[in-house]
RNA sequence: GUCCCAGUAGCUCAGUGGACAGAGCGGCUGCCUUCUAAGCAGCUGGCCGCGGGUUCGAAUCCUGCCUGGGACGCCA
């Protein structure tokens, strides 16, 4: 149980006594809050209970703290309970009882930090599902980055996780996807061919058909022009998603499923597809109607301010009927129990129709969250560098990654919340790359590292050091950090806000430069030979709690950085 | 026109209704014979866009306005 809980609690049970003592008369207790000041001199935790219970009580909120903190019963992990204007009760923990967490954190090893406020539950996370016609760009890397730790916390909330690539493989788009690659490899064989309308321009285009050339030679040109399409088109999102399969690589982002758009319309197990059933559904319930030629969803219904077209005059599906399918078979066919969505800001005035198309299909759709991730503006110092896939002129996840790095990058699009729109300087990520937080977390780690190694090198076994003997302030404020670990993944796994992990990252960080600086772990002087095992021991706990939080970020964590 | 996001230090951004508003970067000073100075210590810096309201208490909630960005297709 979390500390905070502890506290909760007792503050609860204080309360109901001073009820029953009949000092406190209140018809209804509100929910109670176990906060960390801000001000470290007000303690570990506080509790605004008093100041809620006034009114209600008719009582003054400072006699009220008085009345509940004076009824609040020891534990081992509270030292002191104190009242305090205006009428909060400030907690401090007991020395011994921190002391104590280092052996705790050192036992749990890969577990620290993790809960089961998830108990098993099944959740999707779909992120990405970049259209496979061109390269990831830095949009979409900020929504990689973004669904990988918010995954990864889940994971260690105790959520049974599942992450997704929807890879649109259908679709106009697409098309138009392939007659580039198709016109593209005509011109390379010296025909006359010109560039769809709607066609891509990116060099990309001519790379890959190229690419074919090499390994196929010219036995496309034979074929009938549908054909050599569809056939050359199939080769290219292949080679297409492969490519996007390495992007993700590059930022350490990996998939448990890549699910196939076209997979909801053909389904051999089963007499009708996912794209049947759900339209069934919908068609059951009164969802749709036919009109102007077209059969729409009536999102209406649903607080939408028009309707959605599902199939076309034209009898073609549109992308929405599509992603209606494809939730139908995240909730109705595979089970899930929560389903996250991570959609670019472009896509923000869709959330309301797909929460409709949900609900119409009979799920609860509070279990459909779905995150915009909002614009990512890229410059160049004072240039602004636009991002468009069809000019081709974009930056790409790939050389972002190769100027600023991986764990830089990571760093900088997890440490902005999702829903405000950054700025990211490439000029300035560069030049500051040697001077910027990710550095600064990662050497932390590092100086942790390196102290382990001169203790194995010299053969030290710490295992029977002696935790009590880590009193100096800046042993406790290194453990206090620590243990705020798995406080922070309650809250970004109950809020989705993986940018909380950047500034713990950044405060453990601290908190361990500052014990470095001040408390000389390995001493030379024979007469430090306990305190030393015992600072051993904390420092093997805070690489645990680094590599924990790095790992839930994807990022590295290096044991040597050495400036070149 | 409707809707969404944002406006907090010179810059980039945290801040789950609480007790004197924070970090990094930048700028200015200091500190390496001891586990890595990618560090530490100190200083510099803010009508929390503006006006109302709710509350014992508002950067945070509501509302109006201003500024910037985005979305509003039988595209995906």
């Amino acid at each position: 149980m979390l500390v905070r809980d502890t506290i909760a609690n007792a503050v609860a049970a204080a309360l109901e006594k001073a009820s029953s003592d009949g000092v406190i008369n209140v018809d209804s207790v509100p929910e109670i809050e176990v906060e960390r000041p801000n001000n470290a001199d007000h303690g570990d935790f506080a509790t605004n209970l008093p100041l809620r219970l006034a009114r209600a009580a008719r009582a003054n909120p400072l006699q009220l703290a008085q009345l509940i903190a004076e009824r609040i019963e020891s534990t081992p992990e509270i030292d002191s309970v104190a009242p305090a204007p205006p009428g909060f009760i400030n907690f401090k923990l007991s020395e011994s009882w921190l002391q104590q967490q280092v052996e705790t954190v050192r036992a749990a090893g890969d577990s620290f930090g993790a809960c089961d406020i998830g108990a098993g539950r099944k959740v999707m996370v779909e992120f990405v599902s970049v259209n496979p016609t061109g390269p990831v760009h830095v949009g979409h890397t900020r929504g990689a980055v973004l669904g990988s730790a918010l995954a990864n916390t889940l994971a260690a909330a105790g959520y049974d996780v599942t992450r997704e690539y929807y890879v649109n493989d259908g679709g106009s788009q697409m098309e138009a996807f392939y007659r580039s690659v198709w016109t593209r490899y005509r011109q390379a064989l010296g025909q006359d061919a010109e560039m769809p309308e709607n066609g891509y321009q990116g060099e990309y285009i001519a790379d890959i058909a190229s690419e074919i050339i090499e390994s196929e030679g010219n036995r496309y040109l034979d074929k009938a022009e549908a054909t050599a399409v569809r056939e050359i088109g199939d080769v290219a999102r292949d080679k297409m998603v492969a490519l996007i399969r390495n992007d993700m690589d590059a930022i350490g982002v990996s998939f448990d499923n890549w699910f196939s758009e076209r997979s909801l319309f053909q389904n051999p197990d089963s007499p009708s597809s996912d794209y049947d059933r759900a339209m069934a559904r919908l068609r059951s319930g009164s969802h749709l109607a036919e009109h102007s030629g077209a059969l729409w969803f009536l999102s209406t219904a649903f607080g939408d301010e028009r309707d959605n077209v599902v199939v076309r005059s034209s009898g073609e599906h549109t992308y929405f009927a599509s992603d209606i399918a494809y939730h139908f078979n995240k909730f109705a066919e595979r089970g899930f129990d929560r389903v996250i969505d991570i959609w670019g800001a472009d896509h923000q005035g869709h959330v309301i129709r797909m929460k409709a198309a949900v609900q119409a299909l009979g799920i609860e759709p509070d279990n459909l969250t779905v995150l915009i991730s909002q614009m990512v503006t890229l410059k160049r110092g004072d240039e602004t560098v636009r991002a468009s896939k069809r000019t081709g002129d974009f930056v790409t996840l790939r050389e972002l990654v190769d100027e600023v790095g991986m764990d830089a990058c990571r760093y900088f699009f997890l440490a902005r919340a999702a829903s405000t729109q950054m700025e990211f300087d490439l000029e300035l990520a560069t030049r500051e790359s040697s001077e910027n937080p990710v550095y600064y977390v990662q050497y932390a780690h590092a100086r942790n590292a390196s102290i382990l190694n001169l203790a194995a090198e010299r053969g030290i076994d710490y295992g029977a050091g002696d935790v009590s003997l880590l009193t100096h302030p800046n042993e406790l404020e290194l453990i206090r950090t620590m243990l705020r670990l798995p406080e922070l993944v309650v809250q970004v796994a109950e809020n989705l806000e993986p940018h909380h992990l950047p500034h713990y990252a950044m405060e453990l960080a601290t908190a361990f430069h500052h014990f470095y600086e001040n408390c000389r772990v390995i001493s030379a002087d024979q007469e430090d030979n306990e305190l030393t095992l015992a600072r051993l021991k904390l420092v093997a706990a805070a690489q645990v709690a680094f590599r924990r939080t790095l790992a839930l970020m994807g990022m590295s964590a290096p044991d040597r950085m050495e400036r070149s």
